[in-house]
DNA sequence: GAGAGTCAATACGCCAGCGTATGGTTTGCT
DNA sequence: AGCAAACCATACGCTGGCGTATTGACTCTC
């Protein structure tokens, strides 16, 4: 039997809506209008609108550290050039709307907030490991992680305007006071 | 005739149910149920939902500045006291939910994005004169600004656990890195 | 080539939620 | 008393979205 291709569109589909309009706007019948098909299609290969939220979920558990930690760690460099790497990559990545919607979800459902805890202790690892080998003071090594953690979605949530500094040279900025 | 106190009454829990639910979650007859009456109140009050979430985000657009500001002013001491007594002032405030939640929002509807960038800009006016007033380096004052914005909202959107030490002293210490 | 298995379309029932229409009740004024 | 305005209840129509049932293809295997 072929192998289940099209339940791999349906997820992509939904997690595309969830970074668009948020998980309540994660809709199936839209959802089938724009894959081309209908409901008919997606009741085969799930049982409901929640499995494929969860579904959504796993893939995101799965894939969400491993994908920049290995890009970054390819690249090479000493540990200040992989942070200022990883600052871009994270950056970059088109899915920072998606990453918000699936925290706003987290408010709301339990699950997605114990996934979101597994992901975000992983990836506060990787930032630990390369921060303890800067020139900062041990006791913060913590705060500094959160903070370039914090950096990276307030980028996104707080909207203003700087007076003559561009936005990318705050951020820039904001990084090295991090950074020391 | 009587003053609208109703209508202030319909504003309020819509803000209640944004906090809780998030925008699509503010529904008509959700409110009705909550307040004790139907919707028959509310299409005399409002011409429709959408006018109800105007007039949410106006309340807040008006009163989201100044209540914290003057709090802090009032109680005196210098730039730093100001600082720590203001990040504690944003972090007790039980309406981070709103904040967040209108902020998801924000992401949808232009409207909002436009309110937000308003308030933000005013709230960093008043941290930026704060923060000048330390002894950091000018060209930081900016991005030390945004880091602590940042971290107030981060605080609630990343959920990691620390190890050995506390979040709150993870927090603390994050401060004291952004306030030199 | 026939049956099993895979995938999708159609049609249906159901409910929640928006908005409207209309009528009823209370309050204040004269 | 009686009128008008403010306020709310009830009942209705309409839409969108979930889930089910049924049927129709197409494909693989024996």
């Amino acid at each position: 039997m072929k192998e289940r291709r099209t339940r791999e569109a349906w997820i992509e589909a939904a997690a595309n809506a969830l970074a668009q309009h948020g998980i309540s706007g994660v809709k199936v019948e839209r959802l089938a209008r724009e894959l081309g098909v209908t409901k008919g299609s997606f009741y085969w290969h799930f049982v409901d609108r929640q499995s494929l939220l969860d579904a959504v979920l796993a893939a995101w558990s799965e894939r969400g550290t491993a994908a920049i930690i290995e890009e970054v760690e390819a690249s090479g460099g000493d540990a200040d050039a992989k942070l200022r790497r990883l600052w871009r990559a994270a950056g970059d990545a088109g899915d920072q709307a998606f990453e918000l919607a699936l925290r706003d979800w987290g408010r709301r459902d339990e699950a997605v907030r114990a996934a979101i805890l597994d992901v975000d202790t992983r990836r506060m690892g990787y930032l630990r490991r390369l921060i303890r080998q800067l020139a900062v003071p041990p006791h913060q090594v913590e705060a500094r992680c959160l903070l370039m953690y914090s950096l990276l979605i307030g980028d996104w949530f707080v909207h203003v305007r700087h007076g003559r500094k561009s936005r990318a040279r705050v951020l820039q900025d904001a990084l090295d006071v991090i950074l020391g």
